[in-house]
DNA sequence: TGTACATCAGTGAACGCGCGTTCACTGATGTAC
DNA sequence: TGTACATCAGTGAACGCGCGTTCACTGATGTAC
């Protein structure tokens, strides 16, 4: 990975730290990983982190705003992966919509800890501007997905494309929450999250072109 | 509502409470109504409970185990509010499957602690079978009712119904939990939760019905 | 109907512990000259 | 290149507090006779 300063070894750290909010932010998701994201202190963050318990003060007023910060982080790490999967639209629009839904359900099975910080932690969005930004750029990407897939429909049949967005949102992360978590929490189906939302993805849009002009 | 016990009257409670796994499973949802359901004590919970810290310790091992009863009794009541809504199917199954959409939708809303409780505690669903049946249980209302509305379609183009109930819980979880929820992590959208999931199972149904007998 | 007794469901005092937080401090790093 | 100094990011001791948990106890209730 390649530190920015080799002075940093583990063992011989010396008196700074030298990237304290990056290993608090790790250390944090390793007990979120562990315990879920309730059942850990800022102290407890501190000693994982291998500092002492006054330390993270210097970079976060208190618990929250570290798993504030982790939040804000994860919506960032998705919004990545989900750019990446849609990949501009290609192949094609359905194909590269297909992909960023199995990113969505990768990004919970593999990173549990972000994605229950993101989404099971609680925090209140109306005070975490940033954060609320951070999960608006995400879902930015399936709006944009959305209209991509709109604009190849016949004009009498298309969707308000955030409505789409929202409904492919709710079913990706419906899936996600109930049966492709990667905890002790998850639900057991006879069918894999990612056949299950793709199905439900593809007769989603199979609706969405039956859509009559005058229906509704 | 009536109590069993006449003898038991506010500020004049006696020795014994009477009904204090009751009292405190209804103080603590109004502590996670108000708070979330990390940030509380199990003393604290006695306290809003009107008893002394030790007290709950006759009727619950610590407090993984109230919050356990919880979600539990939460899953109980929504099975009982879905059946309800379902109606056996009246006045036709596919508006009776709209009236359960909604009232999962209003349970996440009208109980939002109930419903932390049981979606966002991170309760090991391997380590307590009896809510895991319950939350089964009141999945179980969404397969009954797939069922029927499979039934009512050309053999040639009916899904697996374990496959629809998912779909169908995981939209409306999926829309309950990120657009539907009771507090303020809440995140706003130009439509209403109810009318956005009813829209997805509209386009969801006609999706079904144009499946092609051969196409996977 | 009355009495004795067992059981149940509370109390409240006690304890050790670790958390959150502050504070004066100190070692390391960066920069001006 | 060297020195002085400001700033930064840690330490560790200290504190009060409330939590979790146990315990002997006690008041209320139910029941046998």
């Amino acid at each position: 990975m390649g530190w920015s300063k080799d002075t940093k070894r583990d063992g011989g750290r010396g008196y700074h730290h030298g990237n304290l909010r990056e290993a608090l932010v790790r250390a944090t998701l390793d007990l979120i990983a562990e315990k879920g994201p309730a059942s850990f202190t800022f102290a407890e963050a501190a000693r994982a982190a291998g500092v002492s318990a006054a330390a993270p003060y210097r970079h976060y007023r208190d618990r929250d705003d570290l798993m504030a910060d982790i939040a804000f982080r994860g919506f960032n790490l998705l919004e990545a992966d989900l750019v990446r999967a849609w990949n501009e639209g290609s192949p094609d629009p359905a194909t590269a919509l297909e992909n960023v839904g199995r990113a969505y359900l990768k990004f919970a099975g593999s990173e549990p800890a972000y994605y229950s910080a993101m989404f099971e932690a609680a925090i209140p969005l109306d005070r975490n501007l940033a954060l609320r930004d951070a999960g608006e750029r995400a879902f930015g990407i399936l709006r944009v997905a959305s209209e991509k897939i709109i604009a190849g429909m016949p004009q009498s049949s298309r969707p308000p494309a955030l409505m789409m967005a929202s409904h492919i949102w709710a079913l990706s992360h419906g899936v996600a929450s109930l049966f492709g978590r990667g905890d002790s929490a998850r639900r057991l189906l006879p069918m894999q999250p990612e056949e299950l939302l793709e199905a439900a993805m593809l007769i989603y849009r199979e609706g969405l072109q039956a859509q009559n002009p005058e229906g509704k």
